[in-house]
DNA sequence: TTGAAAGCGCTAACAT
DNA sequence: ATGTTAGCGCTTTCAA
């Protein structure tokens, strides 16, 4: 094993001064052409490269991000990441990545070491947990020490920082829309994520939409899970009540589900029953039969919300805080009627 | 924005030296009850909490793995991918990682990079360019600097390190074998994934099963494209030869292209035609009809490895490398005939 | 019981 | 043109 090569070793190998091979290798103008010349070759002959961490305790920067996600086995937040590495891999930033698991004290755990040195800012979709218990401090204080963040698609109003959100609301909204344009006229809705902020609006998106077209609100026919477990009780006895013949899932997975039981019970997709949901991953691709979704454009929000936290760390100025909304897009398929 | 608090800033508190508040703050013998009673109390109402930056610099540890992953949209990796997280976490590790999309040079750079002081170690899984140009010395370089690698699933002979890797053969042989023994006379082959070490492995454990049964191997319906793209054309080609009743994929995306395929030219699955592929992602789960497929244990893999890596990182002796080679186990669902 | 000094690897302002 | 010094935040001898 070659013991690492440093500006230390180098000046001894010159009878230098460590100053003098810094200066050097930045190319100063105050080093003399045949110095700077010997050094330089004799440094990349050792493939000297100067140790970032040391730069990293000098300059008070890391050009590292940390990023927290709640759960990268779903395939919209696999597509945000995606963006995350992208656009950061361009910038020149690196990433350190942490999957919360949903879980709060991972979360604050994981801001908790982070904070200290190790990473310039943060982007953070907020573990269900949190959302839960509502208690942001640990997000509070990383911003009141100097570490920026921006939250994306899982926000909450009690912190102020840049965040980019979906517009779920409209989402859901256009999304019910479709289905009765396209002659649904009993729709049901699929939530296991009614804890989080996302959840809830994409309920009162189906809502608006019912209202506009004044059908009645039913809320017998919203259901609302804690867990995907139940999912399937609980939709027999919802599916029994024969007159629902449109389905707006809000996520990916209870959609899954769904559409396995509504196959079994022998429906006809989507003559009898149409469906859309949530997040445009592999899955609503590749089923039989293809189904209806909302895209949410992960990748795009993984790409904006790393400009923007770049964009206020390397701001001379202090920037004001900011919220994007990326618009959803209905991707037909499969599963609705076509739109006459 | 409060500034962040350091050991110095402590001292000045209190008019003592950097030294005893460090002392203090780690219950050092050597520093009275009171004094250190009162420092700790103030670190702890200021948030205090040590500079990572400055404790790696000075240990020369980060405490940091780094994860090089080629495609992060792929199931297999995805899976890898939580499984080194959560070992990570557990051991007390940060991840920082970088997705390589098949790229040498972005492996390359990445590795360069983080090898000059910010991680303790690498989890990789090489990219198809790297396997396919086999210029492996920017690995070889890392290790001879002095930080160890972990390979997994794509490795390569020719860098001695500690590797994690499938029965990639077996699971192969395995597969085919179920498929002869369920019925299938001639059973072609799906590759995409040819330039890959996996990917030449599990042809040779296709070829062996035949031989086993003395089936003559015919190159013709070894299908082995560089892109997805052109799979349509070929599979057109060679699923004219109608007495094909089996086919094997090597890995996911291609297995889902040949099922609508199959599906469009009216196939019955499983009685006309068998199917197995490799990868037990949710779309093999989920598709119509449900994919028979050769489960790679993913998850397990990304703990194995960080095990592995770690284990390295902390031991005081100079470990010998070793491989470990993960079963593969074959999950039967609706695209194979039931084994009598 | 406390503090001074050295050093991890590097840069930059200030001599020489 | 080159060197000296100081300092980023911390720990750890060794001295007081």
């Amino acid at each position: 094993m070659i013991p690492k090569i440093t500006l230390k070793k180098i000046a001894a190998e010159f009878n230098v001064s460590i100053a003098t091979v810094s200066k050097a290798l930045n190319d100063s103008h105050d080093i003399s052409a045949k110095t700077k010349e010997k050094i330089k070759k004799f440094a990349v002959q050792h493939h000297y490269k100067p140790n970032k961490v040391a730069l990293s305790l000098l300059n008070k920067k890391t050009k590292t991000l940390g990023v927290i996600i709640p759960n990268i086995m779903n395939s919209f937040f696999t597509e945000v990441f995606v963006g995350i590495e992208e656009k950061a891999s361009e910038l020149g930033y690196s990433l350190i990545s942490c999957i919360s698991n949903e879980s709060y004290d991972k979360e604050v755990n994981t801001v908790d070491l982070l904070k200290s040195g190790t990473i310039d800012g943060f982007i953070i979709s907020i573990a269900e947990e949190t959302q839960i218990n509502k208690n942001f401090t640990h997000l509070f204080d990383a911003i009141n020490e100097g570490v920026p963040i921006v939250l994306f698609d899982r926000v909450t109003d009690e912190i102020e920082c840049d965040k980019v959100i979906v517009n779920d609301f409209e989402g859901a909204r256009h999304a019910t829309d479709h289905l009765i344009k396209t002659g649904c006229k009993k729709i049901a809705v699929v939530s296991i994520i009614d804890n989080l902020s996302v959840g809830k609006l994409r309920v009162e998106g189906y809502k608006k939409a019912l209202t506009d077209h004044d059908i009645p609100i039913d809320e017998k026919i919203i259901v609302r899970l804690s867990k995907k477990e139940d999912l399937e009780t609980v939709m027999k006895i919802v599916l029994a009540n024969k007159t629902i013949d449109g389905l707006l899932c809000l996520e990916e997975s209870s959609a899954m589900l769904s559409l396995d039981l509504i196959k079994k019970m022998n429906y006809s997709i989507p003559d009898e029953m149409s469906m859309i949901c949530f997040t445009n991953g592999k899955l609503p691709q590749h089923v039989t039969p293809t189904i209806t979704t909302i895209s949410q454009h992960g990748k795009f929000i993984g790409e904006t919300a790393t400009k923007m936290l770049v964009e206020r760390l390397e701001s001379k100025i202090e920037l004001d805080f900011s919220t994007k909304i990326i618009k959803t897009s209905l991707i037909q398929r499969a599963s609705t009627m076509p739109l006459i």
